[in-house]
DNA sequence: CTCCTTCCATCAATAATAATGATGAAATAT
DNA sequence: ATATTTCATCATTATTATTGATGGAAGGAG
């Protein structure tokens, strides 16, 4: 059944005759008579009745109609969402557990308030692997730790954290990073990039912790800090956040590792769907504030 | 939007190649790539990424696929309203307001009962009317007076009726027809064969009523015999039907103009629809028992 | 690293389909 | 009766869809 078909036979319809329907559609008066009997043929039962005066509507014929409406005006539906100004439709979005957690969150909920029939779908992941996610469409874009430099990524600045370390407040302070060594290394899965800083750091300082205990989620990890399973090296911001701070003591470490840049990256060549041109759009916008 | 294009476009996203679609349709891989090359111009918008290992939807992919699903199914729901072996869709029939009244309420009700995706459609008129209305193919078919005799129409006994004569109680009782002289005759509009009827009989018995009273309606002519208006020939079914005698006198008529037959008319030549063909085979039933 | 395979895009040629314009037949209105 | 209006049919032309062959790009295997 060809929407063309549908087409001429709603103006048949309307006019109640071929040769006025072939008018309305620049057609010639033979080949709106083709196109009836196609769509008859078809659906093995004639759509109208042949008067001398013109065509009127068989039952089938007006059921038909009805349904003729019902897919033109989904057929337009589609379209318009396809084409239509307003962002639409999925949007998914990858972010390491540190990003998810604290700057998210409020941003995520004015992007939903301001373009309601985009469907927005998280995932978290590890840099490297949110990276690979990026390169396969698996998502639309993520939030990584930077630096990320790829020929086929461009990358957004989001936000920059400062890296604090972190212990719980029942043992005696930390006196100095050397202390350390006796103490438990807490750190989320390998390739997440707060756990590549803190063996960085720890080696240019030579220190070698007691024990290592391995986390996978960002809650999980700060819970076990408080209750003194051990040291972690954390955002700062996301400490300060929320209480999460109470029952922690934090202490600052040298610039060159504490610093961690969050960027939001996509893919550089691809065409970008509406949603995920407004996403950046509010994430640069954000950025000036 | 082509429908067949949609086809094409649901087969990649299903098996994720160009290749492959083009192989589960039967088609050329060149000539897939074609169609989803004018849907993706035509809408504006990539619907896949293409990937070395195959294709992957877009966002925009993804909507489509929806919408896709949604015009197909309902193309389909389309084509088996029409050709489906279940009656449906409008069904419009006429009757003469004397047929409308007393036999078909429950006649109708067991076909709705039976046929619930019918909907029908319900008008009254006269004989003459309603045989230009099935001709012009305003109604599918009509209950009307008989005889009808049409090279264009079948006919269907539906009943028969007997007529009487009806008056009110308060006047004396007629004591022969000729006492009809001294009274108003109240028959419905011209173009009612009970009005026909009447009048042959009078003619024939050689009766010239007092005055003569026009009513469109049924209820209304059985009100203003009852109060004593006049007399009027009536079907005895329905006077006898739901305590309508009360407050009436009836007397039988000559049997040459007392038995009126109901007749179901439609179309000869057209094609009949499937709820019609039911109705009819609904009718020749009702008629064995 | 190179070859091999797999995938999609492109293009020219052909097959199929749609649109046209002219003609005919049937039914009304003048 | 005649002119007019209607839809159906048909041969012709224009357009579009499909094919089959070729090329390039990206992984995977050796």
């Amino acid at each position: 059944m060809d929407i063309g078909d549908l087409v001429v036979f709603k103006a048949i319809a309307k006019e109640q005759s071929v040769t006025k329907a072939a008018h309305s559609l620049n057609y010639v008066q033979s080949n709106v008579t083709m196109r009836l009997k196609r769509l008859e043929k078809e659906l093995g039962t004639p759509l109208f009745h042949r008067n001398a005066r013109g065509m009127t509507l068989t039952s089938s014929g007006k059921t038909l109609v009805g349904y003729a409406d019902r897919l033109l005006s989904l057929m337009t539906e589609a379209k318009q969402a396809m084409q239509g100004d307003e962002p639409r439709g999925p949007l998914t979005i990858g972010a390491i557990e540190t990003a998810a957690a604290v700057r998210l969150p409020a941003y995520l909920t004015s992007f939903m308030r301001r373009f309601p029939a985009v469907d927005l779908t998280f995932l978290s992941g590890t840099t490297e692997s949110l990276i690979q996610d990026v390169l396969h469409h698996r998502v639309d874009g993520a939030f990584v730790t930077g630096p990320v430099d790829h020929p086929e990524i461009d990358t957004f600045l989001f936000c920059e954290e400062e890296l604090v370390l972190i212990s719980d407040q029942e043992h005696s302070p930390l006196e100095s990073f050397q202390d350390i060594h006796a103490r438990t290394l807490v750190t989320l899965q390998a390739g997440c990039m707060f756990r590549r800083r803190v063996e960085q750091w720890l080696a240019a300082e030579g220190i070698y912790p007691k024990k290592h205990v391995e986390f996978s989620t960002l809650e999980g990890l700060i819970g076990c800090v408080k209750s003194g399973l051990g040291v972690a090296l954390f955002a700062r911001a996301y400490i300060e956040h929320a209480a999460r701070g109470e029952g922690v003591h934090y202490y600052e470490i040298p610039d060159a590792f504490s610093h961690v840049s969050t960027l939001f990256i996509c893919r550089k060549d691809e065409h970008r769907s509406k949603a995920l041109v407004e996403w950046i759009a509010a994430i640069e916008q954000k950025k000036e504030c």
